[in-house]
DNA sequence: AATGAATGAGAATTCATTCAT
DNA sequence: GATGAATGAATTCTCATTCAT
């Protein structure tokens, strides 16, 4: 597991992990559908049935919640993506395979990714720049994938940056916009589409070629 | 300008107008810089050169200062984007273009626009469907561009909504992760490249030829 | 007045006056019944007739409350001692009346002085030394008159620093001791006795003269 | 040892004088440091080295450990004062190796004598007789000593108790003011000094001369 | 119209005390 | 006997909102 830097009052490591994602459970909800300022620490205990204090046993400050919780999205990224593409030795193949996994754990991470968005400035700079440094290392694998396909002639030599921002855009964006895509795409068509648009463009020939062979 | 529901216990239309620019321009800079929650009527009327009791007779609530302000981003949305096509007849100049100009909107009111993002949840349902309408509207020039697009076979016969916020995630994407693109990119740069991206993937045999002319 | 480093929000320099003695008033009463962490702020504002909010518009936390009630004593001091004996200028008079001045005061802020004992470390180091400089000076006023009669041949040369000390402790003890004493002694006695007990071991033969003079 | 009528949990009486002494040893410590309601139970059981649970074997309620730290120390004074002077005849010897003595032993447990002016009134009236009945017993040692010296016609017929509590506050004084002590004064010089002011006045012609004998 | 003092409900946080293990 | 996790009452402090002037 990711180390997270909030202390806890409580020695059992075990029950720490417990609790915690209990109160990130509650927490995660209640967040994502009326905020974090609107949300009472009262109202994230009495969800998770604990005591308002027994959260302050696992947290310093109810910041600390907002953390873990930005956290265990942040966290999902960066287990999932280097998962959906273990093994796979085509770059191509890569980058597809790792922006269509990207978009489905945003998918399954729809409310906490809006609220990472909403709520990353709601933390101090400390906290802040955690959350970062774990999105910019999700982006990396992206990148990286890129960079292979340019080096093997299948994309054209764009500007790296912008294009992983794009890919990163296209999956955020199936949760930042969900409220109108949901009643008009499926999310595999969201995938589909999006991905041709974003790519179709960059590709070589013989990146087209190739990409007409990946997709399944 | 554009309508709104905020009433006001002053008659006089012109000092209300006055009194909420002054208290919009206040409240956009806190806003952004802290957040809703963290900013209090008071640092508003301080910033703003009065008290925080006149604040009250321009608004009913805290939030209605929130609402002012984001209805100030999307009615600049709104009124620039339409401008910037303005006597345009070929339709893939339209559509850059309104691409183009709605970056650049978004880059002048970069904060602002950051702070629809994370502020829009803070409204409450009444409120937030005016915001969205604002923007569905805005993002129709976008669609409505792409379709003519597509009459004239320039572009092939893509998702409209998909490829539509795919545009507006472009110009969205500015502002949303200025932080990491401010040092590695131009405006004028990202645009260039973002463009092509999303477009040349979609345009047809013809658009592809029209696109080279089209841009600058 | 001397001044206090207490800053609030209210303007109106009289009104911000009449509320801190209101609060004041009733923080003494509390604070020394009760003790400074018994007493809650809902308990001041409720016996001063305020509410609670209204205490944070004249003090930023609870404990500059504590420092407000404290520098009102040690003012109380350093205001009547030495208007007690001004225009005296036999040195021997000097002394024995300031230290009749002392006892009345601490008489008049019997419960206060006592609470100064006991809460003065309850304030933080800052805050303490405000009240630790006022008690120096208000020393210090014994002490120059000490040193007067020593000038004068009317004491021996002891130590003034103790002799000192001792005499405060004379007039802080009635307020420490009241329970004990009260039952015994009228504070005129107490007075009497303590100086006599005091102060004649000192006395040069000049002084013993002298003393007898001066006591009314 | 002298009676306490905090009651516990626990059976085997030597176990509870040794757990108890833990604990009162480590809330002495932090009772004069950081004051009694500053310092939490777990704080305490930290630096007893057991936990906090435990406490509540030995203790019914928080207030009755601080009831055990104050008795201590006035235990110490009504052990310590009839064991300086046993064996002695001489009332002025008596008399002035008891105020010694109680110098000394309020320079022992300094922080625990200023601890007991701050904090017996945080305890509850039935626990605040406890400790007063113990002090006005040590006190007694005291008075008894000078009630003989003037029935040896060493004293004049001075007023006992102020004299009594005269010759407490000088032992007291030392604790109460060593901040302004300790860096003028040796122990030896103030015992000295303030018996000397104290006594001398108030001796006979044989008192006075007997008093020089009397001082090593 | 404007002010700014006053209100009081509400939130985060702490900690004495309990109790299952 | 001992532990330490859990409880929840109590407290400080903030701030949107009101209202007398």
């Amino acid at each position: 597991m990711i180390v997270t830097d909030v202390t806890s009052h409580v020695e059992d490591q075990e029950l720490v992990e417990r609790r915690r994602n209990q109160i990130v459970a509650a927490a995660t909800q209640l967040f994502s559908s009326q905020g974090f300022y609107r949300t009472t620490i009262k109202d994230i205990a009495k969800l998770a049935g604990v005591s308002p204090g027994l959260v302050y046993l696992y947290v310093r400050e109810k910041e600390d919640v907002l953390l873990l919780v930005l956290l265990q999205v942040v966290d999902a990224y960066a287990q999932e993506l280097p998962a959906a593409i273990e093994g796979l030795t085509d770059p191509l193949q890569r980058l597809t395979r790792a922006v269509d996994a990207y978009c489905r754990v945003v998918d399954r991470h729809r409310s906490a990714t809006v609220l990472a968005y909403r709520s990353t400035k709601s933390l101090s700079p400390e906290r802040r720049v955690l959350i970062q440094d774990r999105e910019t290392a999700t982006n990396s694998i992206i990148a990286d994938a890129i960079n292979d396909c340019i080096a093997e002639g299948l994309l054209n030599r764009v500007n790296v940056d912008v294009l992983t921002y794009q890919l990163v855009l296209v999956a955020h964006g199936w949760a930042l916009k969900s409220w109108y895509f949901k009643s008009r795409l499926t999310l595999d068509e969201y995938i589909d589409h999006s991905l041709s648009n974003a790519l179709v463009g960059v590709l070589t020939d013989d990146g087209r070629t190739h990409f007409e062979t990946v997709r399944s």
